[in-house]
DNA sequence: AGGTGCGCCTGGAGGC
DNA sequence: TGCCTCCAGGCGCACC
């Protein structure tokens, strides 16, 4: 589940790879990710040159020489890495760049989830999936941000901090463990959290991504680094995927033990003494 | 219009 | 062993 820890570190190890680099092909193995792929998209992409590669929320943007910006979206179990020049395509290999000094980048993605699309370069702001996304939580996010957007609203914290046009960047994982250590409920209605308790949440949000970017990111199935190094900060959980564990620092046990609840869909964790 | 739930997908885990 | 069901969840979209 590529979030932005996961996204960011893929960027990193990709751009020592491609960047300045031209794509000398493009090998596509399926019609369709999560959507089709748009038209003329291996002739579009051979011969460029890749002049930056930057991040916006969980979407990799590769600016071309073209005029054109790669996007791709790791979806759910997406990854990009390099892999070797002679050995055949594994299943789910997607998408295979060459590169002009031969080495090679598959997007690999079981369950196709993930996106690729191509637009102008000038059109970040603009394309469809783009132009809703909330501030970055690295970036421009302000907790004046968070109290005016949160205003009024009813739905549960944990489901607005997951949607993109709140903050950007946030999955199911880093909600749960940024809501523990703001000391909020996932359960509480976004309208609700106090302006004390938002000064708490925000440096929380970015204390929590920033240790997750430390760490590599979070490796539970799919996702390693551009390089196939694993992440490792499924090892930091305090709540995510702990239920009935005690959370840490936390000296009570028995039924005070991190709780698993379903909210729209999603499991979210959280410790019932230490978040309220 | 805000909020909810579905569908897209596959692999792995657990039950019988 | 093998088959079945469930679960993981990012995100657009249909629906209320």
């Amino acid at each position: 589940m590529p979030e932005l820890p996961e996204v960011e570190t893929t960027i990193r190890g990709l751009r020592t790879l491609m960047e300045g680099r031209r794509l000398k092909a493009v090998d596509v193995r399926t019609k369709k990710l999560r959507f089709p792929l748009p038209p003329k998209f291996a002739a579009r992409l051979a011969g460029t040159r890749i002049l930056s590669i930057t991040r916006r929320a969980k979407y990799i943007l590769l600016n071309l020489d073209s005029g054109e910006t790669l996007l791709v979206h790791l979806g759910m179990s997406g990854r990009m890495t390099q892999v070797s020049a002679k050995a055949e395509p594994e299943k789910h290999d997607h998408i295979i760049f060459t590169l002009d000094n031969n080495k090679r980048i598959a997007f690999n993605d079981p369950r196709r989830f993930g996106v690729m699309d191509l637009m102008p370069i000038t059109a970040h702001g603009t394309h469809k999936l783009l132009r809703a996304i909330g501030p970055e939580p690295l970036g421009g996010l302000t907790v004046e941000h968070m109290l005016t957007t949160l205003a009024g609203k009813k739905a549960p914290i944990k489901n607005l901090l997951l949607d993109q046009r709140v903050v950007a960047g946030l999955g199911n994982i880093y909600v749960s463990e940024a809501l523990f250590h703001a000391g909020i409920r996932p359960t509480r209605p976004g309208g609700k959290i106090t302006r004390t308790e938002i000064k708490k949440l925000v440096p929380a949000i970015k204390k929590v991504l920033n240790a997750a970017l430390k760490a590599g990111g979070t490796s539970m199935r799919n996702y390693v680094q551009a390089n196939g190094e694993l992440g490792y900060f499924q090892d930091r959980f305090a709540v995510y995927d702990r239920e009935n564990q005690p959370c840490p620092g936390c000296t009570c046990r028995g039924k005070k033990q991190v709780k698993k609840i379903v909210q729209g869909g999603r499991s979210s964790y959280f410790c019932p003494v230490k978040q309220s």
